[in-house]
DNA sequence: AAATGAACAGAATGTGATTATTGTTCATTT
DNA sequence: AAATGAACAATAATCACATTCTGTTCATTT
């Protein structure tokens, strides 16, 4: 029962909640590497142990901080979606949220300094497939609309949305933007 | 007139060609940090001087090394492309021959000892930009055949098809390969 | 003309000693 | 119980310094 919590912090605790907060904003004004969990502690006005005792170390640290982003993305994203009612709303408002997120947050400042951090972040299976997880019920839902074919499956046409709204969010290059992929379907 | 053919190489002349070999093999056996001109030069049997005649710099070289990898690939696959009929086929197929261009070629190398440059390669705007131009001929024909909506802005579909392709090339997770792709369309 | 090789200053990189940080433990405090 | 803070070895960052590499020039060779 020690080890068990590092991977899924509770982001009630209020303990967990400032360490988040004093890391995310150390990370914010220095980095990542350029942040010490003595500083961490400093800035949360928190010991170094208790740090340690809820991250196991400063990767589980750092791993939680951008877990909690992402969770708050996707929560937030969430609750915007259920007002939609078209598939293809709902893959256009999380690619206009996600890029609007990247260019805002935490991503912005750290792709100044550590842009490979940012980049391995981006590449991270884990990062990837928690996104994944967000799209079924949608997709579900979408099918029972009759917004897309019965008869494909469901996984695999997840997949296949996911793979569009993470390319355009992580890529906007061409002049492919909201109402234009509203065209392509 | 100094430096204008440094963006775009001559993969025909023999001085180009041996510098790319030697650089490419280098890159190869030793990653691009370890990798200096005076070694290249050594492999090559030349002189570091026509290396800097015909490529600015190092970073020059390196692009030059990744460019020709990228255009032999581009060229392999437009000809095997020749040959399938339909835009589902071809998909399927680069996405396919890119997946062991990636594990079998230089990036499976380079991904062990310096994957964060890998990874900035793979979210390189111009990289990217070239696979683009790759794809507006295929989608056009796949229109005239009516496989696809005629209706359609072409470069919105061409951009459509590339996202899929590059997302399912560099990302094989989920469970969708050659066949299922086609199913879902 | 293009390629060469030597020479050069400045930038990048390796090396080794020094300092800071990490991760652990534990007695003490809240 | 949870948090603290001090102590500690092991690990990683940092600095000054030596070495190597880069990028440029130019007289010479092919």
């Amino acid at each position: 029962m020690h080890d068990a919590q590092f991977n899924t912090a509770d982001y009630a605790d209020p303990m967990v909640i400032r360490i988040l907060d004093a890391g995310e904003q150390c990370i914010h004004r220095f980095g990542i590497r350029r942040t010490s969990m003595g500083e961490v502690a400093r800035v949360g006005k928190l010991s170094r142990g208790s740090i340690y005792r809820h991250f196991g170390d400063k990767d589980s640290l750092i791993q939680g901080i951008f877990r909690r982003r992402q969770a708050l993305f996707l929560n937030r994203t969430e609750a915007a979606l259920e007002k939609l009612p078209t598939l293809v709303d709902k893959v256009t408002h999380t690619v206009v949220a996600g890029r609007k997120d990247i260019k805002e947050g935490i991503f912005a400042s750290l792709a100044q300094t550590e842009p490979e951090t940012v980049a391995s972040m981006y590449l991270d299976p884990a990062f990837y497939n928690r996104s994944v997880a967000f799209w079924p019920p949608h997709v579900e839902q979408a099918q029972a609309h009759g917004e897309i074919a019965g008869d494909l499956d469901v996984s695999a046409a997840t997949d296949f949305v996911m793979r569009l709204a993470v390319s355009m969010t992580l890529f906007p290059h061409m002049g492919l933007k909201l109402t234009s992929s509203a065209q392509v379907r």
